[in-house]
DNA sequence: GACTATGATGCAACTCAATTGCATTTGTGG
DNA sequence: CCACAAATGCAATTGAGTTGCATCATAGTC
């Protein structure tokens, strides 16, 4: 896979550098994982993160990738998209605002971030219920799946 | 709980109508459950109806429940909400078309039909993307949780 | 460069929703 | 009332995700 901006005049942010400005501690683990949301086109599940990790050299835990992934989220690095299939995904969009509808194929059960953003305002809710985030997720058939009859 | 359309000149369907509709069989269990999803105020889950079942002297396997759900999913007469937290809630809506946002509870769980219709045309999508559906998910506090601290 | 405290990781066991296979029961058309 | 297809019950299984605890490694300090 390519790095996300091959042509742009602004050098891609290095891992390392995302991941300093946490405080936190750079590993192995979180340096993989990071890069590998990074670079995927798509947002990726857990076993997906794992087989890319292990095809980069990293033997790290399934445990500890569930850690990272749950880290990487609440550094406000990655974002945990909710499945039609209880299989949670994550994708890392440092630059961009991540405020876009996620296309999940019902056939093959992959999810796209859509470029379309959502609504920009906060919708109305009944008395009482207090807003903290919303998730669009469009069902349908990916250019792959719908091409297989 | 009470019936759903209480002052309307029209009578309610009865359960067994819709599910004569289908051509399948009528059970204890279908009844039931679909009694119960009809009453709810918000979407269930599994438990929930399990629980709402056996109060209401229904002695149903766990798995004869997922199964009636599917069913009831199937035949349209419920709609299947994949929640934030890895479980399924359902609810019934006989008449009223389907096309409302949920709200999730991040503290307690509950999800709400929310009144508000879904954006009547289908989403742009890219080159190849074939459209299914769409499901709108608001994450916050309920109005339980909000006033509790 | 070595030292150390704190936070990350590995491992094993566990939870919990959901699914599957198969034998048994039951609703319904004839 | 009968037969048969369909629905159910039961037990075992799957699979994502979590937890507790012992061990290890990073990053700041000397």
């Amino acid at each position: 896979m390519a790095a996300r901006h091959p042509t742009s005049y602004r050098p891609v942010t290095p891992v390392r550098d995302l991941l300093a400005r946490s405080g936190a501690r750079i590993t192995p683990a979180r340096e993989t994982v990071l890069a590998i949301l990074l670079e995927a086109p798509r947002a990726l599940s857990h076993l997906e993160v794992e087989q890319a990790a292990r095809q980069r050299g990293l033997t790290a835990d399934r445990v500890t990738l569930y850690r990272v992934l749950d880290w990487l989220v609440g550094q406000g690095l990655a974002h945990r998209i909710e499945g039609q299939d209880r299989v949670r995904r994550f994708n890392a969009e440092a630059a961009v605002e991540h405020a876009h509808a996620h296309f999940h194929c019902t056939r093959c059960g992959q999810v796209f971030c859509l470029e379309q953003p959502l609504p920009r305002h906060k919708p109305q809710l009944p008395e009482g219920f207090r807003f903290e985030g919303m998730e669009l997720t469009i069902r349908g058939l990916c250019p792959t799946c719908s091409t297989q009859t």
